[in-house]
RNA sequence: GGCCCGUUCGUCUAUCGGUUAGGACACCAGGUUUUCAACCUGGUAAGAGGGGUUCGACUCCCCUACGGGCUGCCA
C-alpha cells in the first residue's frame, strides 16, 4: 500500500476543542504508527469568524499535546482558486450545473412545500436541466448534479458499510454566487489535493461523507478510507459544551494535567485494545489500529483523567516534567519558577512527582521548596504546634547540628527522640511538617529535610522554637 | 418530519454464538502508614425493553424506547 496520509482540520472559530484533539491524536496515532504523514489543515473559509488568535490556539494545542504534523499547517481559504477551478471542471464534466435561484426562491419554496404537508423538502433545482440558452445573466451558484435514484454506500472502518439512498441527498451547492467555494467542495478538493489516504473524524461527519462520495466521483478521483469516530460527550452524556468545565485543550494545560497523561487519557477515551489503560506514547503507537475504535459516544471522566496523570507524572523523566511544570505554570497565569526554585524543584521532584495526580498538586506537594524563610504556616498545620511539641523541637533543634545528614541518621535521630519522650512518630513528623513546610500536605518530613539541607532545616526550626 | 449512527457495572471499556460477563477509574470495607498521595487485600456494581433466529445469544435479525448526528449559498 502507498504511504498513509492522514490530517486534522480545524476551524480556527473559538478555542481548539477536545474532541478536536483527540481526533487529531487518532489521525496522529494512525499515521506515526505506520511511518505514514500526518497534515494539518486550517479550515478557515469562514471569514466571518475565523480568528488568528483562534488559529494560534490550535497551534498550541497541538504543540502542547505532543502531535508534530509534517509540513507546514495549510491555510483553506488559500486555496480558494483552486475549489473554484475543481467547480469549473465540474460544471464542464456535466456532473454540476449553474444554478440560478435565489436564496428567497429556494425558502419560498420550502415554506410551498410544508404548506402543501410536507414536513421537509429536499430542493429540487429548476435550473438542473435547463436549456443554457435559457441562462439569465445573473450571478449563480454552482450545484452538484447529484444522482436522484440508487444509493451511496459509505465503507468505514469504524461504523461498518453505511448506505444512503441517493433520492435523500440535494444538489448541493459546490461553489458559491460570490465565487467562494463550500465547505463540502473544499474538503474534497483538499484531502485528494494532500494525498490524504484516510480520513479519520467525527461522526457528525458521517452523513457528508456520502454527499463528498459524490464529488470525488463526480471527478474520477479515488475514495479515501473513511473512519467516523464518536463524539465526546460531558460526563452527564450531553454534547460537550462550555458549561460542562473544561472543552478547550488549553483549559488542561492550565489544569495541570501533563501531556503524556492527556495523551493516554483520550486515547482511551472511544479506544481499546484489551485490558491496556496505562501507556506511554510509545506503547500506544505499537498497539493503536483503526479496528480497536469503538462506535458510542464516551463521556469525559475528570476522576480517571486524573487517575491516569498521576501515574504519567509519577513515571515521567525529571528533565521532561519540569519543563513541563514551566509550561503549566505560564498557561496558568502563575509567575515563574526563579533559579532558586527551580533548582529546588530538581532536587525535590522525586519526592512530589509520586503524590501529585496534576501538577497543581505537585506545586502544592513543593510548596517547602518554593517558599522561603519565615515559613508562614497555614491554619491547619499551626494547631500541630501546641506548647509541647514546640518544647521537643527546641530541644531537638540545636542537636540536628551533630547529625550527620542521610536518611538513615536522621531517622535514626528522630527515633530515638520520640523513644525518650513517650511519643509516636507521627506526634513528631506533625509539628516538624508546620515548621518545615507551613502545610499539611507534603513528602515525608525525612526528603524535605533532605532536600533543604541540614543548614536550612535548623534554621526553619530555629524560626519556629525561638 | 426524513435519513443515518449508537445503547455491557456510576464512568471508560473487554467479549467478535457457548465465560461464574473480565479489566480500569470511582465507590465501600480492611491493611500499611509520618500528613497528603501511593501501595496491598477484599467487596458492591452491567448486557435499555420486547419479539424472533439458534441446541445455545451481550454477540445475528426485527420492533419500541432513549441518546446523538445530518438534513444551509456554516465548517
Amino acid at each position: 500500500m502507498a504511504q498513509i496520509v492522514t490530517r486534522i482540520a480545524p476551524s480556527p472559530t473559538g478555542y481548539m476543542h477536545v474532541g478536536t484533539a483527540r481526533t487529531a491524536l487518532f489521525n496522529w496515532l494512525f499515521a506515526r504508527a505506520n511511518g505514514g504523514k500526518f497534515l494539518l489543515r486550517i479550515e478557515d473559509t469562514d471569514r466571518e469568524r475565523s480568528t488568528p488568535e483562534a488559529t494560534e490556539a490550535i497551534l498550541q494545542g497541538m504543540t502542547w499535546l505532543g502531535l508534530d504534523w509534517d509540513g507546514e499547517a495549510v491555510s483553506q481559504f488559500a486555496q480558494k482558486d483552486r475549489h473554484a477551478e475543481v467547480a469549473h471542471e465540474m460544471l464542464a464534466r456535466g456532473t454540476a450545473y449553474k444554478c440560478f435561484s435565489t436564496q428567497e426562491e429556494i425558502a419560498t419554496y420550502r415554506a410551498e412545500q410544508e404548506a402543501a404537508g410536507a414536513s421537509y423538502a429536499v430542493f429540487q433545482s429548476p435550473w438542473r436541466d435547463a436549456d443554457p440558452a435559457t441562462h439569465p445573466d445573473q450571478p449563480f451558484a454552482i450545484r452538484m448534479m447529484a444522482p436522484r435514484t440508487g444509493e451511496t454506500v459509505i465503507d468505514d472502518v469504524v461504523q461498518g458499510k453505511v448506505t444512503f439512498r441517493n433520492d435523500q441527498l440535494d444538489d448541493m451547492i459546490v461553489l458559491r454566487s460570490d465565487g467562494t467555494p463550500t465547505y463540502m467542495l473544499a474538503v474534497v478538493v483538499d484531502d485528494h489535493d494532500m494525498g490524504v489516504t484516510h480520513v479519520i473524524r467525527g461522526d457528525d461527519h458521517l452523513s457528508n461523507a456520502a454527499r463528498q462520495t459524490m464529488v470525488y466521483e463526480a471527478m474520477g478521483w479515488d475514495i479515501p478510507v473513511w473512519a467516523h469516530i464518536p463524539l465526546i460527550h460531558g460526563p452527564d452524556g450531553k454534547k460537550l459544551s462550555k458549561r460542562h468545565g473544561a472543552t478547550a485543550v488549553g483549559d488542561y494545560q492550565a489544569q495541570g494535567y501533563p501531556s503524556a497523561g492527556m495523551r493516554n487519557y483520550l486515547t482511551r477515551l472511544g479506544w481499546a485494545h484489551a485490558d491496556a489503560e496505562l501507556f506511554t506514547t510509545q506503547q500506544a503507537l505499537e498497539m493503536f489500529s483503526l479496528e480497536g475504535i469503538g462506535r458510542s459516544p464516551a463521556r469525559l471522566d475528570f476522576k480517571k483523567l486524573e487517575s491516569t496523570c498521576g501515574w504519567h507524572i509519577a513515571h515521567g523523566e525529571d528533565a521532561a516534567l519540569l519543563h513541563e511544570i514551566e509550561g503549566y505554570l505560564a498557561a496558568a497565569g502563575l509567575p515563574a519558577l526563579r533559579d532558586d526554585q527551580r533548582a529546588g524543584l530538581a532536587k525535590a521532584l522525586y519526592c512530589v512527582k509520586e503524590r501529585a495526580k496534576t501538577f497543581v498538586e505537585l506545586i502544592e506537594k513543593a510548596h517547602f521548596v518554593l517558599t522561603s524563610r519565615p515559613i508562614v504556616a497555614d491554619e491547619a498545620a499551626l494547631k500541630h504546634l501546641d506548647p509541647v511539641s514546640r518544647g521537643i523541637l527546641n530541644e531537638l533543634t540545636p542537636r540536628l547540628q551533630n547529625v550527620s545528614w542521610t536518611k538513615d541518621a536522621l531517622e535514626a535521630f528522630l527515633t530515638e527522640v520520640c523513644a525518650t519522650h513517650g511519643i509516636g512518630f507521627g506526634k513528631l513528623a506533625a509539628p516538624l511538617r508546620t515548621a518545615l513546610a507551613g502545610k499539611t500536605a507534603t513528602p515525608s518530613v525525612y526528603d524535605m529535610m533532605l532536600v533543604i539541607g541540614q543548614d536550612e532545616t535548623i534554621a526553619r526550626l530555629s524560626d519556629v522554637v525561638g
